[in-house]
DNA sequence: AGGTCAACCTGAGCGC
DNA sequence: TGCGCTCAGGTTGACC
């Protein structure tokens, strides 16, 4: 499911009831994820009170109480919903009914909050995943280390991405995909930027010029910050944490539209394959 | 060193 | 209805 705005999307849906509360009640239900849960996840969190929930690149985290940092990604196909009694219009937000929730076939993680709350993980793939890192080890963790920047920050200007691109011989599209290089851009994303910016995917990073990049880095906040807006793109599998669609997937100009029209010049919408994913983009006006 | 690609899983959609 | 095939928003480790 998730880029970063739909991550984005689900870390403040989950903040109402999880940031300033307490864990009453964690249960996983399966413990084999991609990457499983750590020694005791349940009983390490329980008690525990969430003093600042934030996101990083695609990443979810939930700083603890304790000296430890609850840290959630959602992979290809993760969900995470929130429910409460009596449903709707709890807690100042928009959340589903309590009776049922969490014993899907893909709920795998239950846990209750004492705003009070239930939050579900659900995650059909797996791929998804839930840890606990001491928070004073974050930066040095294997999984944040050697992320780039974040793309809404002002550290993302032209002369860092000039420099992150310098001497890469990767299509453009790889590249803005290398979580090393920006954090929090994926397949959907990557591909309306290049066509707000006018840059052929195929072009080498290291070719792209810098007037190239300087439509580039606004291409990149703009599409983002308005997806954000728009609650992130639902195409199978997001949902916000009360079940309801984002809507961003209706403004795509090329992704999933394989030959239909370009919405700039009209041509043809083309499909290629690039590094094992699909890239949409218009061979006419990205050069 | 740096880049590509299969593998990890399940489910949806499509052609037959 | 059902089978078989392809594809899916991410990340990683094995391989050129």
């Amino acid at each position: 499911m998730p880029e970063l705005p739909e991550v984005e999307t689900v870390t403040m849906g989950l903040k109402p009831v999880m940031e300033g509360h307490r864990f009453t009640h964690v249960e996983t239900r399966r413990g084999d994820l991609r990457v499983p849960f750590p020694n005791d996840f349940a009983g390490r969190l329980t008690g525990r009170r969430v003093e600042k929930l934030w996101r990083r690149a695609k990443y979810i985290m939930g700083t603890l109480d304790d000296g430890e940092t609850l840290v959630i990604h959602l992979g290809m196909s993760g969900r995470m919903s929130v429910h409460a009694e009596g449903g709707q219009r709890t807690l100042g937000q928009y959340v589903q009914n309590l009776a049922g929730a969490g014993t899907g076939k893909h709920d795998h993680v239950v846990m209750d909050t004492d705003a009070p709350a239930r939050i579900v993980f659900n995650d059909h793939r797996r791929f998804g995943l839930m840890l606990l890192v001491p928070t004073d080890e974050l930066t040095g963790h294997k999984l944040f280390r050697g992320l780039g920047v974040e793309p809404l920050s002002d550290d993302l200007d032209a002369a860092l991405l000039k420099s992150a691109l310098k001497g890469k011989k990767t299509p453009i599209k790889s590249a803005l995909l290398d979580q090393r290089v920006i954090a929090g851009l994926g397949n959907i994303y990557v591909c309306e930027a290049l066509w707000r910016a006018r840059i052929s995917p195929k072009r080498l990073a290291a070719k792209v010029n810098t007037d190239q990049i300087k439509r580039l880095v606004p291409a990149i906040k703009q599409v983002l910050k308005e997806a954000v807006k728009a609650g992130g793109s639902s195409l199978r599998d997001h949902k916000r944490v009360d079940g309801e669609l984002g809507y961003f997937q209706k403004s795509f100009a090329v992704y999933d539209r394989e030959g239909a029209p370009c919405p700039r010049c009209k041509c043809k919408v083309k499909r290629i394959v690039q590094a094992g994913r699909s890239t949409f983009y218009c061979a006419k006006c990205q050069r």
